[in-house]
RNA sequence: GGGCGGUUAGCUCAGUUGGUUAGAGCGCCUCGCUUACACCGAGGGUGUCGGGGGUUCGAGUCCCUCACCGCCCA
């Protein structure tokens, strides 16, 4: 075995250790080094891919630390694991990057034009890729990197054209004009999702239409209606009036005409019992081409649909007199016009939800435009069915009522983009207007409907929504629409796992896609996780500077630490606030991990030669004492608490019961036990050496448990413990430990020993015993536990400073010198008599602790009294229940009366 | 307006079929360089389990209700 540093340096090993993995061949599932069993399930997750032009944060950490958890677990149990790693263009986002670094260099998209845009878009990718990649393997992900997949590439190329051929075909996909989320800022549509409704107090103008005279046709200077309105410079394209039906104030005036100002055009008053009444003035202005609820409405009246708005968001021609002008401008003028005119009848501040884009935050305008649409109603019939049935199931399972919810509201999927950087749409367009949907690269050789050649057919010069192409990826990954190897044996994957933030973006589209593309759940399982955020629960974001970057924690503490951080006490679907003490506690953890197994790794007896020392052995069981028995039969307690957490998806719970039991129960009790005999010239070789090999066994299943979550130090030292024959090099590679049998009656006792010596302390700390003086101590231990307490006595002693040791097997038997400290556990029998001389601070501070006791033991016995004082208990609860109260209350009145007689009271 | 989550020790959080004394880490205090670890060890906890009501022999846990915080949807 090698040597060990005297502390764990992160540093030092994990880049070693990553690329022996790689050299290894262990991550693919058919890789040279894989140790898989064919007959086992595979288990598949296909990353969700991170923004390539990105750089990873703390969620994406998060993400790939539970991702790998699960793929290592998954791998360790023998199933063939494929973790797939791919890359999202991210049209949108990537754009605003690429535009603002080419803007610095005094160019923008129009000036280098689509084809060198796209050019430059692929130059600055390639940089950004290998950052993106990297900043994983640092973290420690075992993705097969031979089947990296970029959302770019030709194969997701070749499933986005077949599969909107499919569509197209099937009729869920069509062309119209609708009213579309248009950002101004971005110059493109976007999606539902992508709008932020943003509290903002902006203004409610209240201006007057003028009735139109019947008689003359000329609108009546004394006669009008109010109307109220947030955004002025729509007026241009009102086509109507709204009132309530029922609004006796305005019922005479349904039917009647008003001029819009400035338009000079006449509409009509309409009722619509849409119209809330105690808004504004109950009458509203129709805008049906500029705001989503008068599109409704002017769809359901056949009103005329009149856009004002030019692409970049300045009043087009239809806004006589104002067109060339800025919204706003155009908002302000109008204004003071309506004034000039008379007509503006009062302001006031109003209270509002305003949409903004999610990227460029500008306030998103609804606009008329002809673009593609997915007709969500029958795909989500189907994702909502196979979330119903069971065939995929949501973790945490609350998550469902928000799916539910989300699928039964949706509009259809607005998906085309006016972008460049990404997958263009694959529809012609002939002259006379018909459309052709070709899944061939080259496109179409002639219009589907009239026969014209290709030359004269011109593509939509948009593409897709990047979700488009997400909503593929979990089968266009593995070779769809080709029935390939791959897509027969790892699809449907296993898990999908992402921050709930993106359910709709993500999950729902892969679901959608997947069951109509494929007739299958694109996974069995979606596994949601909460948000990192700041140390104060705020999001974490670039703009407020309070972003944590996963490197610089790697750096500072460990891919270990950060992994374990990120993962202990955290629960799924829950956020979490990240603080650089959970970095340090789990660094100090893996710290410990280390010392402990170079502990393990000096203790080797000596009868032990160093290369006998690399061959396992099994502990011989009739060499093994109490303290042995108890440390395998806790190690066993921990696979079986481990299995659990793992089957319920609670990963906190798996770093949570590893760090008890390897810190708090190996560490501190099984280690320290285990040192005295270890350390015990007058015992047999044999016994010395089963003692070792325990320790060695249980380190092992400990390091085997932990190395989903830790996978660096684990590796690493498994690395210098001895190996049993079937075992494999790397630890990445090796058996998931079994639950074996626990020796429960030990359990108990051995607690109740630690309980004893910790009982002890306190009693000397009290009594302002120094902590190196070892004093004479007698034990009382009743029955069986008399022989477990005495093959462990020499480690008792050391435990407790207490030399020499007596133990007795019954209480009256203790010696009761004048000035003994006496230590008692509130329950039970045992019981030790500490023979000192104690001055006279440390007798009156064992006098406090003896009260304090005293008033515990008061406290519960009376509660134990009551409780069994009451029939309706007795007769009630189970037997056993009850039986344990007595036991118990018996116990605590013995308790009360030694502690009385002790005190004198 | 609808929905979800949270409210447990100074701080961050566990607490999964209701059952004896509600736990951990950090911080803090007092000791201690005992031959793995000072990134350590020993000792130190009087918590209205957010408030109120209910179910039950028994409630942090189940039900109702209210309050505050956060998030999602409209």
């Amino acid at each position: 075995m090698s040597e060990l540093s005297k502390a764990y340096v992160p540093a030092d090993v994990e880049g070693a250790i990553y690329d022996r993995w790689l050299a290894a061949d262990v991550f693919a599932p058919d890789g040279a080094g894989s140790r898989a069993n064919p007959d086992l399930e595979p288990f598949v997750i296909i990353q969700p891919p991170p923004n390539i032009t990105g750089a990873l944060h703390l969620g994406h950490a998060l993400t790939s630390t539970l991702e790998d958890a699960m793929i290592r677990h998954a791998r360790m149990q023998g199933h063939p694991t494929l973790w797939l790693p791919g890359l999202d263009h991210a049209s949108i986002a990537a754009q605003y990057v690429l535009d603002k670094l080419i803007a610095a260099e005094g160019e923008s998209r129009e000036s280098l034009g689509r084809e060198r845009y796209l050019e430059r878009m692929w130059q600055f990718i390639n940089t950004t890729r290998e950052v993106m990649l990297g900043q994983q393997r640092r973290i420690g992900a075992s993705l097969d990197w031979s089947r990296l997949r970029f959302t770019m590439d030709e194969g997701s190329a070749r499933a986005v054209r077949v599969s909107f051929k499919r569509l197209y075909d099937d009729g869920l996909a069509y062309r119209t004009e609708a009213l579309i989320n248009w950002c101004p800022g971005c110059r493109t549509s976007v999606s539902d999702l992508e709008v932020i409704p943003t509290a903002e107090t902006g203004t409610l103008w209240t201006l007057r239409y003028h009735l139109i005279d019947e008689a003359t046709g000329e609108p009546d200077p004394a006669a009008w209606i109010a109307v109220a309105t947030t955004r002025p410079e729509t007026i241009l394209g009102d086509t109507a009036v709204a009132v309530h039906p029922d609004d006796d104030r305005y019922r005479a005036l349904v039917g009647r005409k008003v001029r819009i100002p400035f338009v000079e055009r006449d509409v009509p008053i309409i009722a619509d019992d849409v119209v809330d009444r105690a808004f504004g003035t109950g009458a509203v202005k129709i805008t049906p081409a500029h705001d989503r609820d008068d599109y409704e409405t002017g769809r359901r009246h056949d009103l005329p649909m009149i856009t004002v708005l030019a692409d970049d968001a300045t009043i087009n021609d239809a806004g006589d007199g104002y067109e060339g002008l800025d919204r706003y401008e155009a908002r302000t003028r109008i204004v003071a016009d309506l004034q000039a005119r008379g007509d503006l009848e009062g302001e006031q501040p109003h209270e509002m939800l305003i949409g903004r884009c999610q990227r460029s935050n500008d306030v998103i305008e609804p606009r008329l435009k002809t673009q593609w649409f997915i007709r969500t109603a029958p795909l989500a019939e189907s994702a909502l069915r196979a979330t119903r049935s069971g065939e995929t199931v949501i973790v945490p399972v609350r998550f469902e009522k928000v799916w539910e919810g989300w699928l039964t509201n949706l509009h259809d999927w607005n998906v085309s983009r006016q972008l460049w950087w990404g997958h263009r749409i694959p529809a012609w367009y002939c002259p006379d207007g018909h459309t052709t949907v070709s899944s061939e690269v080259a496109g179409p050789s002639s219009c589907e409907v009239c026969g014209r050649p290709a030359a004269e057919l011109t593509q939509d010069p948009d593409i897709f929504d990047t979700w488009y192409s997400s909503g593929l990826w979990p089968f266009s990954t593995l070779g769809w629409p080709d029935s390939t190897d791959d897509l027969r044996r790892y699809y449907p994957g296993a898990v999908m796992e992402t921050g709930y933030d993106i359910i709709f973006f993500w999950v729902a589209r892969m679901m959608m896609l997947g069951l109509h593309l494929t007739d299958a759940a694109p996974f069995r399982k979606v596994y949601l996780h909460g948000l990192v955020k700041d140390p104060y629960g705020k999001r974490m974001s670039k703009t407020k500077g309070n972003v944590v970057d996963p490197l610089e924690a790697i750096d500072t503490a460990g891919a270990d630490a950060l992994r374990f951080a990120l993962l202990n006490g955290t629960s799924p679907g829950n956020d979490q606030k990240f603080r650089s003490e959970k970095l340090e506690d789990a660094r100090n953890f893996a710290n410990k991990l280390w010392n402990a197994t170079r502990f393990v790794a000096g203790a080797r007896p000596a009868s032990i030669d160093a290369e006998q020392a690399m061959r396992r052995e099994t502990p011989d069981p009739s060499r093994l004492g109490p303290a042995e028995r108890w440390i395998l039969s806790r190690a066993a307690a921990t696979v079986a608490a481990v299995d659990k957490a793992f089957a319920d998806d609670n990963f906190g719970e798996v770093a949570r019961v590893l760090y008890e039991a390897i810190w708090s129960e190996l560490c501190d009790w099984g280690l320290e036990l285990a040192k005295v005999r270890l350390g015990d010239a007058s015992l047999p070789a044999e016994d010395r050496e089963a003692t070792w090999w325990t320790l060695v066994d249980a380190l092992d299943t400990y390091l085997r448990l932990l190395h989903p979550v830790m996978p660096f130090v684990t590796e690493a030292l498994w690395a210098v413990l001895p190996r049993a024959k079937d075992d494999p090099e790397l630890l990445i590679v090796a058996r998931w430990p079994q639950a074996a049998p626990r020796d429960a009656a030990l359990e108990a006792t051995m607690e109740e020993l630690i309980e004893l010596v910790v009982a002890i302390r306190n009693a000397r700390a009290a009594a302002e015993v120094p902590p190196s003086a070892w004093l004479e101590t007698h034990l009382s231990v009743p029955g069986d536990a008399f022989e477990v307490f005495q093959s462990v006595a020499p480690a008792l002693e050391r435990l407790g400073r207490a030399r020499p040791l007596t133990l007795h097997r019954r209480r009256d038997d203790l010696p009761r010198p004048a000035g003994a400290i006496e230590v008692m556990l509130p329950a039970g029998d045992y019981e030790a008599t500490i023979v000192a001389s104690v001055n006279a601070e440390g007798a009156s501070g064992d006098r406090t602790r003896l009260q304090a006791e005293l008033a515990e033991a008061e406290r519960f016995f009376a509660a134990a009294r009551e409780r069994l004082a009451n029939e309706a208990f007795v007769s009630k609860a189970p037997a056993a229940i009850v039986e344990g109260a007595r036991a118990r209350a018996a116990e605590l009145a013995a308790t009360v009366d030694r502690l009385r007689a002790r005190l004198g009271a």
